[in-house]
DNA sequence: ACTTAGCACTCGTGGGGTGAGACTGCCAAC
DNA sequence: GTTGGCAGTCTCACCCCACGAGTGCTAAGT
């Protein structure tokens, strides 16, 4: 933040050249080139001079001395805080994110899937979804449905219209009546409480009924322990797209990124942190504590479903990307994905 | 199956030597070393004559002229048809396998994740793993639970205790009352159909109805066509295995086939035509249709739930692999999964 | 008729050397 | 503060060549 004194007009500009040509051609930069592309009223000596000390001050990379220049960490940082311009998704994209939900079932993992693959698709990287966080979502409808004597089928609906089951198996035969009446009092109970609430609510209803008390409190002990279970799976997409990039040439870097993907749980705890009120969050290389995620980026956002009820999607990169176009993409998804899942609440 | 009689003893002793030395080193095996590792009573020379036969009917390939010989599709196949021996999982692999599915949920998907990820980690190659086909299962409860005037949530629990569920919106308001009454009859009507049946007996039921004839109607269309509703998911792990492989270095080879894994739909259809009765099925190579698949082995089983309920689960992995203790692990795994969705539905 | 030793031949692999190309840093002049 | 010039540095691609592995063939042995 106090960094942007730091560098003066001319420098920001050749910093921003630098990353744009870097980002489209993947080669380093070099001084000719960018008094010849972009800077036609300096001498690639001026260049040179200015170069030199982006790269004292850590913006820039050499790869070895007879290359031209490349984005450091920091100064992909300096990039998208201070010099990225806003881009808006094109004609094509809109149309290919617009279909893409116009045939989806008004299901919660089938839009997300969707928005996983069509995220991939249209940033050409890795796409990252997570299921929305329920711990704070109000119960809307309990069911309790009997499949055999012993075994019952628990059925919460939360807001946003998001579904939750789980089979029970009980101590003692129970009727679909006994069932139907200890529902509508959960219902009656429960209703519009969040899952921190429910804890507290549950313990309290245990303790002051008669005759079926076991069954409600092995009910009740079900959905408490269900409501809290963590969701760690990240969905995702578009893996075959880093196989294109020439910065994973390295097969051990790569293969250390997919198991970390495929594992899934600490993808998740780093995208469960994204914070709701910043619009698109965006992490380079070495700003991830993760040791497989150091040479990538990460570019996240929220989407919304009805209620406070809140998941996060994003994709997965080089740090070498076009972070312009991947945030107006993103955007677009996100916002995409949010219409679909409140038209599916509705 | 007549191919047998066309190789002498000794021609599948050797054979058999060179798909279980490649298989374990990787590298084309020459004349030399087959005569010091495994017949140590032939000269090379000897075993040169035989082998140069062996290329000659389409077992075996040379790479090139001075490099040794590897086995051909042809050659994989009379092995795993004639030469195979039966292996048995060893002791780590089947507390690693006990042990993933102990602490796995009462719940389908949870399970064939489960699946999925154990088998990818024990046979170090890429899972698949389709959900079951559920066609011809049979109703075993239906449910129908009002969220809002217009709103309706329809719970399909299958034998296996296998629940769908879906939310449909109504033309007109109904109450919670009514709604249970139609359960009540859609039960006594359905339970035990499968969905081949379901058609004809929905249309039977829509045509008699009085009042509710049109809800009736619309929750039936949605119950048919949600059941009629094709699976392609295709559940995998293990993508990382494949990068160790030398015969994935081709990074568009390695991208195709990743795009065919994520892509699901044509996956699942070969997966989905895996016969129930055989045991274990391996396509080798080009036996595959598929062209992203022609360098790869899928070596695939049927996993089985309560009732008549089956899907499939396999591996693929390069053509060189170790099909004996692929097969053994696979069929480990299978079993495993069963017993787990067994003990759900109960 | 089968097996074997010997031998000439083929071919991929890896190491070393080299020249072209790209870019820099620095110095002196403007 | 800017620029042209220039020597220096480093990578990359290429070629060459020797090495080793493995073969096919022939002729001799069993």
């Amino acid at each position: 933040m106090i960094d942007q004194g730091l560098l003066d007009q001319r420098k920001r500009q050749i910093l921003k050249a630098v990353v744009a040509d870097y980002t489209m051609t993947g080669i380093p930069v070099g001084s000719q080139v960018l008094a010849a592309k972009y800077f036609l009223a300096l001498s690639s000596a001026t260049i040179r001079n200015e170069l030199a000390d982006l790269v004292d001050s850590g913006y820039l990379l050499q790869p070895h001395t007879s290359a031209g220049r490349i984005p450091s960490d920091r100064g992909y940082r300096y990039f998208v805080d201070f010099l990225m311009e806003p881009e808006s998704a094109g004609a094509v994209v809109r149309r290919a994110v617009r279909q893409a939900f116009e045939s989806v079932p008004h299901d919660l993992e089938a839009i997300l899937d969707r928005a996983a693959m069509v995220l991939a698709q249209v940033t050409e990287n890795v796409s990252l979804v997570t299921a929305p966080e329920t711990s704070d979502a109000r119960i809307k409808h309990i069911d309790l449905a009997s499949l055999e004597p012993q075994s019952v089928l628990i059925i919460l609906v939360l807001e946003g219209n998001l579904i939750k089951q789980q089979i029970v198996s009980l101590e003692r035969p129970t009727s679909q009546e006994d069932l139907s009446r200890m529902a509508a009092m959960l219902n009656q109970k429960l209703r519009g409480q969040t899952a921190e609430e429910l804890a507290e609510r549950l313990t309290q209803l245990g303790a002051d009924r008669g005759e079926q008390r076991r069954i409600l409190e092995q009910l009740i002990e079900s959905i408490r322990t269900y409501q809290s279970r963590r969701q760690t799976v990240v969905l995702h997409d578009g893996v075959h797209n880093l196989l294109r990039q020439p910065e994973f040439v390295e097969r051990t870097r790569l293969e250390e990124l997919l198991e970390l993907i495929e594992q899934g749980a600490q993808l998740s705890a780093i995208l469960q942190q994204v914070a709701f009120e910043k619009d698109v969050e965006i992490i380079i290389g070495r700003e991830n504590t993760e040791s497989g995620l150091q040479e990538c980026s990460l570019v996240l956002t929220t989407y919304q479903m009805a209620g406070r009820l809140r998941g996060t999607v994003g994709i997965m990169g080089p740090t070498r990307m076009r972070y312009g176009q991947v945030v107006a993409r993103l955007r677009l998804v996100s916002q995409a994905t949010s219409e679909a899942l409140m038209a599916m609440a509705s």
